[in-house]
DNA sequence: CCGCTGTGCAACTCTAGGGTTGCACTCGAA
DNA sequence: TTCGAGTGCAACCCTAGAGTTGCACAGCGG
């Protein structure tokens, strides 16, 4: 539950890298928009150039997070929901992780306050 | 649905940038298992230092993700689910929109395939 | 009161990576 | 075959931020 990987083996980690910049997310926002666009449609669609966007769509890809096709002399890609998703419920399964682990650390903590209160009432004379 | 803040206020934004640090993550983990834990307690488990970890920990606390409370001259800190639970859902329904988009744009393109080839049995002089 | 431990603050280094520009290459259309 | 649009590659800035060190300050225990 510490790291995780996908089905495609593609680590957590690159999607949360790939994830954690706003022009990246910008960009998979315009590909779910149009279902379908080249580097240099999107770049129209962004203050950054070209080459700027071919970079970010490489790292998404990477990261699983969208899908290059060639047709003809043009690149398309596509927003590839998937990773999002598993990736949600990793995240999702570590929430509820620590709401677990909270909750046994708070039990044990009542329970020790208790013992104490126990110590307190029965001084170490006894059996 | 494209950018999102939970109801505290934090911006999945920073959520998202507090999570895509290894050493965060890391920090996360042993905040998780240990319950509470100080930045000094916290940096003896990791290869940095006391103040890295200090860095870190506001960080995550701007984000939601981490509490601190002073308990005499010490800081404890401990995990905070709702933040992350919040990014969770906020991510898996992202993925679910980007399946619908997928879906819509699949059927728009198959029904304009089906009128290409309307097109071609029907040349331009009909009416 | 004094010392020890744990925090807080500040200045500084250094690298990852986001962004750019320039140019060479390829493929499709006229 | 030639022109142009679209892509790929490489070298290059520049800043954010991860990490460090040094020191001053605060609080608990003796």
């Amino acid at each position: 539950m510490t790291d995780g990987r996908d089905g495609g083996g593609v680590s957590v980690d690159e999607i949360l890298a790939a994830l954690a910049d706003p022009t990246r997310r910008r960009l998979l926002d315009l590909l779910a928009a149009h279902g379908e666009a080249t580097a240099t449609t999107l770049a129209e669609g962004l203050p950054v150039s070209r080459q700027a966007v071919v970079k970010h769509l490489a790292v998404l890809d990477t990261a699983g997070l969208v899908t290059g096709g060639r047709v003809g002399r043009e690149v398309r890609y596509a927003v590839r929901p998937a990773a999002l998703d598993a990736t949600a419920r990793w995240m999702a399964a570590l929430a509820t992780d620590w709401d677990r682990r909270l909750d046994k650390i708070k039990r044990l903590a009542e329970a020790a306050e208790r013992e104490e209160r126990n110590d307190d009432r029965t001084p170490e004379g006894n059996a």
